[in-house]
Formats: C-alpha cells, structure tokens, sequence
DNA sequence: GTATTGACTTCAT
DNA sequence: AATGAAGCCAATA
C-alpha cells in the first residue's frame, strides 16, 4: 500500500481526543493534524483506523452537521446508533451542531505535541 | 502513465 | 433550502 501511514496516525491521533457526547467534523480534524484543506483524507484514512486505536469515527460529521453517509444507508445507520449511544440526539441524518460541537481547550491540544 | 472517485468545505447562485 | 463549481489530494481503476 502506497499510504501515508504518518499523516494518518496524526489524524487518528486527533480523533481519538473528541469526547463522548461531541462532535466534530472533518475539516477541524484536519485542520488540527495540520492538514488544512484535507477534510477528505480525514474520511479516507479512517477507513483504515486500526481497531485497537478506538477511534470514535462517529463523532465526525460534515461541517453543517450531516452524516456523511447517504441517510438510510446501512453505515449511516450504525453511527446514528453509536452517536446515540453517546446521548446525541440524530435528527433527520444531522445532529444540532449548536448543541454538541467539541470545543478543545489548549490542554487537550498539547497532548499531540509528541 | 492518465482519469475518476470520494466518510469534504466554502462560496456563490 | 438546494444546487453547482472550484479547491483538495490519496486511493482506485
């Protein structure tokens, strides 16, 4: 495979942050790993996240609040039932970003200097 | 090697 | 609210 495995550990690293009953989306991820404007390798490499790493890839959502996934799909339909799991309320495909946005402070964020 | 796709985002209609 | 175009770039074909 002709993957970045550096680039996607640093994603899967940032993920792995977002609290349980947040959300966040995958261009602030990207942002975040330093990959400003890779909103989509953020969806590609978590494909690939390794089981043992529990990355909570249901808490990532468009940056309007949507699944990603068409509505009704059958992965559309295991994150509703994970972010639920969390106490987030799924609407319609979308959560209330309002509501739910993880908002990281500097501590958090000082974790991913190594 | 080129071309298309896609777990995206933003701005403009 | 809906739709389209442009930017993005690794993975697939």
């Amino acid at each position: 495979m002709s993957f970045d495995r550096e680039k996607a550990q640093k994603i899967w690293q940032t993920v792995v942050l977002v609290p349980a009953g947040t959300v966040s989306s995958y261009g602030f991820i990207a942002d975040l790993a330093g990959l400003p404007g890779r909103a989509r390798m953020v969806g590609k490499v978590m494909q690939f996240a390794p089981q043992e790493m529990r990355v909570p890839w249901h808490r990532i959502l468009k940056s309007n609040g949507q699944i990603a996934f068409a509505a009704g799909s059958e992965s559309a339909r295991r994150q509703t039932e994970l972010l639920r799991l969390d106490g987030i309320e799924v609407i319609n495909n979308r959560v209330k970003l309002k509501r739910y946005r993880w908002q990281p402070d500097l501590g958090e964020l000082l974790k991913m200097e190594f």
